[in-house]
DNA sequence: AGCACGCCGACT
DNA sequence: GTCGGCGTGCTC
């Protein structure tokens, strides 16, 4: 068994294989698979994973594994396999998968050396640029302007050498720790000896007397106020010492969380816990669909099914989409299990994912919270996998590897014989399908907790507004509603959608609006900074005082981001305080859960945000709900706009009246006929999904079909263009009779950053050839995207068509 | 991807 | 003759 199976950290096609590497005598035994390993690979070294350890390989010759980058693995043998399953199933390199799998501090950081290996003395130019150091980085070198002859002849003459390092970017924080070397007894003595001015050292020795125990250094210096000075002789002298002892970043303080108590479950609960429990003691595969309307104690099923799994000495783990993994999220977790939980989210910082990560590896804990990524927790012994909020679109990666997390779920929970619950309020029509079939088991929770009523939803009718001559955004009736709140004391939510709403910049004289000179959409205008920016490049420049086109001055911002909401609202009403959410007011780390405190604490009447504020909010006193611009999403060039506008309306009215106080909604839109915004208003799910089934049905589309999109990018359009039309024809060619092929169509921003894009969709019920297919047309053009710049995406069941 | 190798034109 | 430009091909 001296043969390693490695897959190498080049994320190219060329590469996408396994190589052998002997395992040299000093490794055998402590080399396992799923390690870490720098392996030589051509002239450089690399980072490779272990596969599999064997003893045979096809190679005569093979080159010897240079060093272990870890001490125990760090992807378990079901996520190795896994790996694997993930690269085919989404058509992505092998790297990608697993790098995906793992957090991003386990990455490798490369750096290129050039080592002195003479005393006697180089060039007069090398000697000037190693300046008396045995090593130099390439980069140094570089910007010195080091000659390449140079170099190379150094390197024949054999005076100097490459290396190439790699090292791994996790990094262990450390805290000092400083414990008495002396019984009390003898720092007794200690302090006797001591001069008389000693004074705080004499502080110091009386509080290890009476704590002989070990303490942090910088809370010790704190409660003694004192500094480091003070403590460094007493180290030096032998009487106290100091140990750097190993800790996580911890960005959640356990001990301020309130522990609770499983609550005694309705009706409706127990009927839809029954099913899972038993499939958990069974050990059953089962994808159940917990449809339960907001606020009908989804969570507590999930926390009760958890401790259901704990008992059995099993681990969870929780998917929650990025947006609703807020403090008060965590509460209920860490509430229920203290410190068995992790989280793991993306506005964590990489140290600290890093550590809730090693949590999970060293089975410290037995629950995992978080985003997307957490569902490749690296756990042994899953018994339940949930996934809150099934609906979500984050749930979907859009970059290499393109998976969706429901997919992953299932396949891991597939391995563990482990059942799924998917949860939400509004199923993708994709889940509520299935579950009609019988693939994944209905569970229903059509009520309320507490016999609550759901909020009455009014809709405005943004049109007769316009009639009326009312040119804000804030219907009459919506301010009235307002008002009346604030008379009562009661609180309001206002949401904003912002996409498609962006605030861009035009001239009122002529016309122009100002765009992106490298992506075909208009700039954004950031107030904070005035400035101007792309949202696909991020391009930025200044505001004009005038118009780049007719040098008028009348340029001015349209559109109706949260800032100007706030404005108006300010104009419309004075006497009312707002809390604007959005991504300008939430960047710094705590803002988020600053603000959500402040309109808790009533600090303000109008808590008005973005996305960001559309679910898993429950405040007590808010009792109206305003959406102001219902239909913006409904004007997408995505066959999911419907269905994403009444998951939206749907979560939104859930926020109101939550509590004892009754609550009401007002949508606001120009469309109130539209069949996505009436059956939100009427609380209609079912309704809702037997229209939208249908015209799915009608424009072949998902559920009843399965999509492939196919992006092609090349700076020059006609390129791009006659390859997107030769992939339409060997597609065509290639596929049967069966598959739909649409396109080439250019792409809905047919020009990112000076790229121009087309596509290719494939609508199919069964093509066990496509992949083949997919795989032989990328293998056709790999030359080409190497040397001029192609580039062919493929995404299997995309979600964005962008 | 990165790097070496090799072939061709421009220059000391 | 030699330097360095880029196209080609390989990495266990």
């Amino acid at each position: 068994m001296n043969i390693a199976k490695v897959v190498v950290d080049v994320p190219v096609a060329q590469t996408n294989r396994i190589y052998d590497y002997l395992i040299p005598d000093a490794f055998i035994g402590t080399i396992d698979q799923g390690m870490r390993v720098i392996v030589p690979f051509g002239p450089r070294t690399i980072m490779g994973y272990v596969l599999a350890i064997t003893n045979h390989s096809d190679l005569e010759k093979l080159r010897e594994i240079k060093e272990l980058m870890d001490v125990t693995p760090i992807l378990t043998e079901e996520l190795l396999s896994l790996g694997k399953w993930l690269a085919n199933h989404t058509m992505s390199f092998y790297i990608s998968a697993f790098q995906a799998m793992l957090p991003q501090a386990l990455k490798a950081n490369y750096q290129k050396e050039i080592h002195r290996l003479t005393d006697s003395s180089l060039t007069k130019e090398l000697e000037l640029i190693f300046a008396d150091r045995d090593y130099i980085t390439y980069q140094e070198f570089v910007k010195r302007n080091g000659s390449h002859q140079q170099l190379k002849k150094g390197i024949e003459d054999g005076d100097i050498e490459f290396v190439y390092q790699v090292n791994s970017k996790e990094t262990v924080k450390k805290t000092t720790y400083i414990l008495p070397k002396l019984s009390s007894l003898e720092l007794e003595e200690q302090i006797a000896d001591l001069p008389t001015q000693a004074k705080k050292k004499k502080e110091i020795l009386e509080y290890f007397i009476a704590n002989p125990s070990a303490i942090e250094k910088r809370e010790l210096l704190k409660k003694l106020r004192t500094t480091d000075q003070t403590i460094k002789p007493l180290i030096e002298g032998g009487i106290l010492s100091s140990e750097a002892k190993e800790v996580y970043r911890n960005p959640y303080r356990d001990d301020q969380i309130v522990r609770t108590e499983p609550l005694p479950l309705m009706k409706q609960q127990k009927e839809a816990i029954e099913p899972i429990l038993e499939a958990l003691d069974q050990k059953k595969h089962h994808v159940f669909l917990l449809h339960g309307v907001t606020g009908s104690g989804k969570t507590e099923i999930y926390l009760q099914a958890i401790a259901h799994t704990l008992i059995e000495g099993k681990e969870s783990i929780v998917l929650v989409p990025e947006i609703s993994l807020t403090p008060q999220m965590v509460k209920r977790f860490k509430g229920r299990f203290g410190s068995a939980v992790a989280v793991m989210h993306s506005a964590l910082s990489n140290g600290e994912r890093f550590d809730e990560w090693r949590k999970v590896q060293r089975k410290e804990v037995k629950v995992v919270v978080g985003a997307r990524s957490a569902i490749f927790a690296p756990f042994e012994n899953i018994g339940l996998i949930i996934i809150d909020e099934e609906h979500e679109t984050t749930y979907k990666q859009e970059d290499h590897p393109r998976y969706h997390v429901r997919d992953v779920a299932i396949e891991r929970a597939r391995n563990h014989h482990c059942p799924v619950i998917l949860g939400s309020a509004t199923p993708t029509l994709e889940s509520f399908a299935r579950a009609q079939k019988g693939v994944y088991r209905l569970l229903s929770m059509p009520h309320r907790m507490n016999e609550g009523e759901m909020p009455k939803i009014h809709i405005a009718d943004m049109r007769k507004e316009l009639h009326a001559g009312n040119r804000t955004m804030f219907s009459r009736q919506l301010k009235e509603a307002i008002e009346e709140r604030l008379e009562k004391k009661e609180q309001i939510v206002l949401f904003l959608n912002r996409r498609g709403y962006s605030t861009f910049v035009m001239c009122r004289d002529c016309g122009h609006v100002i765009e992106c000179p490298h992506c075909d959409i208009s700039l954004t205008y950031h107030r904070n900074k005035e400035s101007l920016k792309c949202h696909y490049c991020s391009y930025e420049e200044k505001m004009p005082a005038c118009c780049p086109e007719c040098q008028s001055e009348t340029i001015r911002y349209f559109g109706t981001g949260t800032q100007k909401v706030e404005e108006t609202l300010q104009e419309l009403i004075p006497g009312a305080s707002v809390i604007r959410m959005d991504v300008d007011t939430t960047r710094r780390k705590g803002a988020h859960e600053r603000l959500l405190d402040q309109f808790a604490n009533k600090q303000a009447d109008i808590l008005l945000g973005t996305q960001m504020i559309a679910k898993g909010l429950d405040f007590a006193n808010v009792t109206l709900v305003g959406v102001l611009a219902a239909d913006s999403l409904l004007n997408l060039p995505d066959f999911r706009s419907a269905e994403k506008t009444f998951q939206l309306l749907t979560q939104v009215s859930g926020r109101a009246g939550r509590h004892h106080l009754e609550g009401e909604v007002i949508i606001q839109t120009y469309m109130p006929e539209h069949y996505s915004v009436e059956l939100a208003a009427n609380y209609n799910y079912l309704g809702f999904f037997q229209k939208e089934m249908e015209l799915r049905k009608t424009y072949q589309y998902p559920p009843y079909y399965f999509l492939t999109l196919i992006t092609v990018s090349h700076p020059n359009q006609l390129k791009a263009l006659e390859i997107t039309r030769t992939i339409g024809k060997l597609l065509y060619k290639h596929l049967s009779n069966h598959a739909r092929i649409l396109g080439p169509t250019p792409s809905p921003l047919v020009r990112v950053k000076d790229r121009y894009r087309f596509q290719c969709m494939i609508k199919y019920k069964n093509e066990p050839n496509q992949q083949k297919v997919l795989e032989r047309i990328l293998s056709y053009y790999e030359s080409a995207m190497r040397k001029e710049d192609l580039l062919i995406q493929i995404d299997l069941q995309p979600y964005q068509l962008m």
